[in-house]
DNA sequence: CTTGTGTCCTGTAGGC
DNA sequence: TGCCTACAGGACACAA
């Protein structure tokens, strides 16, 4: 769908969406260029481009990329790029604030660091207990707040970092080094599980659903989650009787069954 | 370094 | 109906 294609036109329509450089510069370097490979890290979408450049997306909270006939744009478009063989990829972000860089493959910018400084992905061989506890290791903040720390874990959010403590029986509050070994071992695995069947499931949409896979589609995660969102209801645990509650753990909605997570 | 809080932005849901 | 507040998939700057 996009690789090969070749960049025509860039078109910013909110110029606060492009991170860096500069909207016209961004344009400028940006159009002609060919796609060459995509990729993701972390809750990054690359699009690696020719002359070494890449064009790196941020969602946030609300945003989605699609590759569309041209025509009629759809509502909240915010950047849009022209490519060769009739398509436009719109990035499309109604509270505008996710972000669209271009950068020097071999000397990305500071406003990339979080990106630079992430931990290993939650799918591979290098995030294990050994990692996570070493990560956790004498903190005092609540662990649901370590595992939103996109080095400690990335691509984890709101959603399955929920998740992933229900799966492991720990609670959203305890302080990151209080947990024990095989509560951290088991918080690795589960962290794993979420993060690959949120994956097969396409994501997570949810509420509004605003947020879309590539190309408009609604995910189907939602159908799985046990937890988040899912305030006053009965534990999906065979056999216990508590109910899903609700906390703010800095600023945010945690929700967790007390009954089954310490 | 760690930690908590506020801010960015827009839209929706719910209370009154 | 209209106005107000709370809240929403995230990350970062900043103060203590």
């Amino acid at each position: 769908m996009l690789v090969g294609r070749r960049i025509r036109s860039v078109a910013v329509q909110r110029p606060d969406i492009v991170g860096c450089p500069e909207p016209e510069e961004f344009s400028r370097r940006a159009t002609g260029r060919k796609v060459e490979n995509l990729g993701r890290r972390g809750k990054y979408l690359l699009l690696h481009l020719d002359r070494n450049l890449d064009m790196v997306f941020h969602m946030r909270l609300s945003g989605h990329i699609q590759v569309r006939e041209p025509g009629e744009p759809p509502p909240y478009e915010r950047v849009r790029i022209g490519l060769s063989g009739k398509r436009v990829l719109s990035f499309v972000e109604p509270r505008a604030l996710g972000r669209v860089w271009l950068a020097d493959r071999t000397d990305y910018p500071d406003a990339l660091r979080g990106m630079q400084r992430m931990g290993p992905e939650p799918t591979s061989p290098e995030f294990n207990s050994r990692w996570l506890g070493s990560r956790l290791a004498g903190r005092k903040a609540p662990v649901k707040n370590l595992l939103l720390d996109q080095r400690i874990c990335c691509g984890a959010g709101n959603i399955y970092t929920d998740e992933a403590l229900f799966r492991a029986g720990v609670g959203p509050t305890r302080p990151g080094g209080s947990l024990t070994r095989a509560e951290v071992a088991n918080l690795a695995r589960s962290m794993k599980h979420v993060i690959r069947a949120a994956i097969r499931h396409c994501g997570t949409t949810l509420g509004d659903g605003r947020y879309r896979r590539p190309g408009t589609q609604a995910g189907s995660n939602q159908k799985y989650l046990k937890v988040h969102a899912r305030e006053g209801a009965d534990c999906p645990r065979p056999g216990c009787t508590g109910t899903v509650h609700r906390i703010r753990i800095g600023n945010r909605s945690s929700y967790f069954c007390p009954q089954c997570q310490a």
